[in-house]
DNA sequence: GGGATACTGGATAGCGTTATCTGAACGCGC
DNA sequence: GCGCGTTCAGATAACGCTATCCAGTATCCC
């Protein structure tokens, strides 16, 4: 239980040691280039001097020595949802395997503070930038964004992007599209025929990618999806559950409400079964995402498995692994999942 | 879309402005104390080459320099659970709010690395740290990160715990015991009578408090728990499920399978229908954390309602706007939730 | 044994920022 | 008109660290 009042510094420790400054640096860190590190009997020397003070080097003092943050910053919309605290936990276990740390920082779905946080970063010196927002087709804001990026990229930072976009930087995707379609197929094949459509947000590309998909494959089964049972709504447990209300008088000619999120499904399961009508004998519901929870306590329940977990790590593989090729993506794979069974793919 | 390969300093920014690099900062900073801010001139000259250039501060200079970050650690053990992931998104709120950043580590778990991870801290020179993994009845344990957590004090940096615990630091609770007591009372009064607990693993706090209260609940309505009847697993649905094992040959003597986290009643839900017991018909699960979606799918679900968002709120409270007061503590409330119902408490 | 070559470890500098000190200019009262 | 206090902004130093340079010693080969 040391009163000291201030942490111990690299100078303590080279003190204690009878060294110079410079030398227990090199010292601690192996020695960088080449093999600078020092005689075995000077480095023992200081490196029981720092055990016995505690020492812990000050990442500050490395970033501004060295003008680049041991760090990656991982932008999202907000951390408590679920989608965004499993990404979150795949980019820092990938993360803790480089030995870098992961900074998280939210939007909160507002693009102002998305453009105001990407210009504090500036400033942070993050090896990498990885965005994990949701893009849209809003081209304003797209570009704004982009120019954001550009500056970082040019300070140094490697970028990573998350999703579908149009941004021109390395990028992570899954093929939203095809699993909804074979998500569609499935349903199809179990004999539904009647679908109504709980989408994102007018303009989300992750919601437009899994519509066109949903829509698509339908399609391939001959059955198409009327303008008016495509219901567009925050992509949320409540979203769900409003949506809802905009098929309130169609209610009695659909099989399925397939809506684009498992959280968004679950609102939609709620607000049924207030109106007394029950799933899935009634009308079936099916997700997106798949929040392990559900297929717990909700049996034969319809989703597509999005590797979330995955994306962290893949994002990092690009950010820290790559070189500078800018057109770089990695494509995960989704599966979808049809009444709990899980969907072979070829 | 510049092409300067550094981001500006605030050299840059002095050069440009024509003013000294020390006038500069205070024109930013709007002057520490007093008000020597400069000239209502030089400052907007100041803050429009700041503009220009798209400066952001080094916050890694700022901690260097002020010998504190302006940075929260908070501990988990690990984020993809859905309680971190909640009290993260509060203590980032919270934050937000009183111009910090928060550091979220994780400890997987284990206690050697959460030991390491607060020596590390100790170069890291956070405002404050907070603990939220969770705490046990391993005196040794408890030990060695009261040491560590003693020395981050003695270092400056306010710390927090959150949950029951002997650590001797301000501390955040929540009165799981009584809730866990209301809870069992209300499914006794609802006609329940032979119950099995499934707790979390033996040694855990915050689950002894929880399995505490509601035998104590019990037996405030004359009803006994036998020993056997309570399993110790993993707080998770894996542990769930692999507790009903335990509880295989009772099963037809058992009313309520109370699980002590929401996640472990998911796993038992999930075995038990595998089982061909069908809940709550046969059996009624019971939870406790209050995950918000279970509710939705698993109606008339009980459980508690812990307010996990709150936490970080209380924690910071607690790290950045109290004095000393090394006994300063925050209780929570917890809503028991019986059949759907929240209950009002006195 | 002499010169070239390796290695070792100390001295120095510099990263970006802000607290403190210093000097200059200005206004004010008598 | 002179001394005083006040304001303002520049100069300096310091935070903790590591890259670079340099000098001294050990090693080697002919």
């Amino acid at each position: 239980m040391s009163k000291s009042a201030k942490p111990a510094t690299l100078a303590d420790v080279a003190r204690l040691a009878g060294v110079s400054v410079p030398a227990a640096s090199r010292a601690l860190n192996g020695g960088v280039r080449g093999k600078q590190s020092g005689s075995p009997e000077l480095r023992s020397r200081v490196e029981e001097a720092a055990r016995t003070l505690g020492y812990s080097v000050s990442p500050a003092a490395q970033t501004i020595k060295g003008g680049r943050a041991n760090t990656v910053a991982f932008i999202v919309g907000d951390i408590d949802d679920f989608g965004s605290a499993t990404m979150i936990s795949g980019v820092m276990h990938a993360a803790e395997e480089r030995g870098v740390s992961v900074a998280v920082r939210t939007t909160r779905d507002d693009s102002l503070r998305e453009l105001e946080l990407l210009t504090q970063l500036r400033g942070e010196r993050h090896l990498a930038v990885v965005m994990a927002t949701s893009r849209t087709t809003d081209a304003a804001r797209e570009a704004a964004v982009k120019e954001q990026l550009v500056v970082l990229r040019d300070h140094g930072a490697r970028i990573v992007v998350i999703g579908d976009n149009d941004l021109g930087f390395p990028t992570v995707t899954v093929d939203n599209r095809h699993a909804a379609s074979l998500l569609a197929e499935g349903l199809a094949d179990a004999g539904k025929r009647r679908f109504a459509i709980v989408s994102g947000p007018s303009g989300e590309v992750t919601a437009l990618e899994r519509v066109g998909g949903f829509v698509e494959g339908l399609a391939e089964r001959g059955i198409a999806v009327d303008e008016q049972d495509v219901v567009h709504t925050e992509f949320s447990r409540d979203g769900g559950y409003r949506a809802v209300e905009h098929l309130r008088g169609r209610l009695a000619d659909v099989d399925v409400i397939a809506a684009m999120s498992d959280a968004m499904a679950v609102g939609v399961i709620a607000r049924l079964r207030e109106l007394g009508v029950s799933t899935p004998a009634d009308i079936e519901v099916t997700g997106f995402d798949h929040v392990p929870m559900l297929g717990d306590v909700l049996p034969g329940f319809s989703t597509v498995e999005v590797p979330l977990e995955r994306f962290g790590g893949a994002a990092l593989e690009l950010a820290l692994d790559d070189g500078d090729d800018l057109e770089a993506t990695i494509a995960l794979t989704a599966t979808p999942i049809v009444h709990g069974a899980p969907l072979a793919r070829v």
